[in-house]
DNA sequence: TTGTAAATGCTAAAATATTAGCATATTATT
DNA sequence: AATAATATGCTAATATTTTAGCATTTACAA
């Protein structure tokens, strides 16, 4: 299976493939929906077309419009995302990235629980690096 | 001043502008190496010329070279990419965002310590959502 | 069934991005 | 000051991406 890996994707295709991974499912309408200087609708079905050409998106069909989604699961695609993120903004720190997160998310007192607890479990099962 | 919005960008500018943002500042020289699928030497000054054109970067001479740099700090760089991934992969979500981070990460116990305390702070400075 | 609205299949034109290479400039060395 | 090595400036060719539009198919309702 291919990789989803924006490095690899036209402007374009990044657009779609967001789009895509955000909806979880989108049809051709959805995506012209949401994209940035939307072209016509004929692009954006060519544009699908050649991303399930390269693997990256599969199709059903539902009544008479085809449903898009991406190959890869969601979860793993942001994985690879945030690597890609903090390898290139944050000195390849996944603690600076962290850091910047929990500092600009003014998060609520009970997602700021989970979190201690998500780190508790850290300490206590890993074996620290 | 210009945002960098990898969303606005060809393949290869975004490229380039990954590897500037991770090395903060390069050489024409520097950039190539880094490039995957490495094009000519002549094509990566084409396109460093042309990100500065479009304001994402700016260079100064050092000896006979020129060294780019972004025009856009690093860190809000960082965050406005952080924004994208959470949006796009982590239903807009900063805490499924972090939690995958730190299950990930394999933290030392040094680093688990001090975002521990950064989440301390949070609860009690921040006003909650 | 037949008509119609709304979808896809396909192909080739147009726009944009990517590239190479020659001309020129700069630096440092002899 | 002449030379060599290593830069950049520029232009035009090539490749790729993006696009439109016509042909065909499909689903559903009259």
């Amino acid at each position: 299976m291919e990789n989803y890996q924006a490095v690899k994707l036209s402007r374009r295709e990044r657009q779609i493939m967001d789009i895509v991974y955000q909806r979880e499912r989108a049809s051709v309408a959805d995506v012209l929906e949401d994209l940035p200087d939307p072209p016509s609708y004929s692009t954006v079905r060519a544009l699908l077309r050649i991303l399930e050409e390269k693997g990256y998106l599969t199709h059903k069909k539902d009544g008479k419009r085809y449903i898009y989604r991406p190959t890869q699961p969601r979860h793993q695609a942001g994985r690879f995302a945030l690597k890609q993120i903090f390898q290139t903004f944050f000195d390849k720190s996944i603690e600076k990235t962290v850091m910047t997160l929990v500092s600009d998310a003014n998060l609520s007192d009970e997602e700021l629980d989970r979190l201690s607890q998500l780190i508790e479990q850290a300490k206590k099962g890993d074996t620290p690096s």
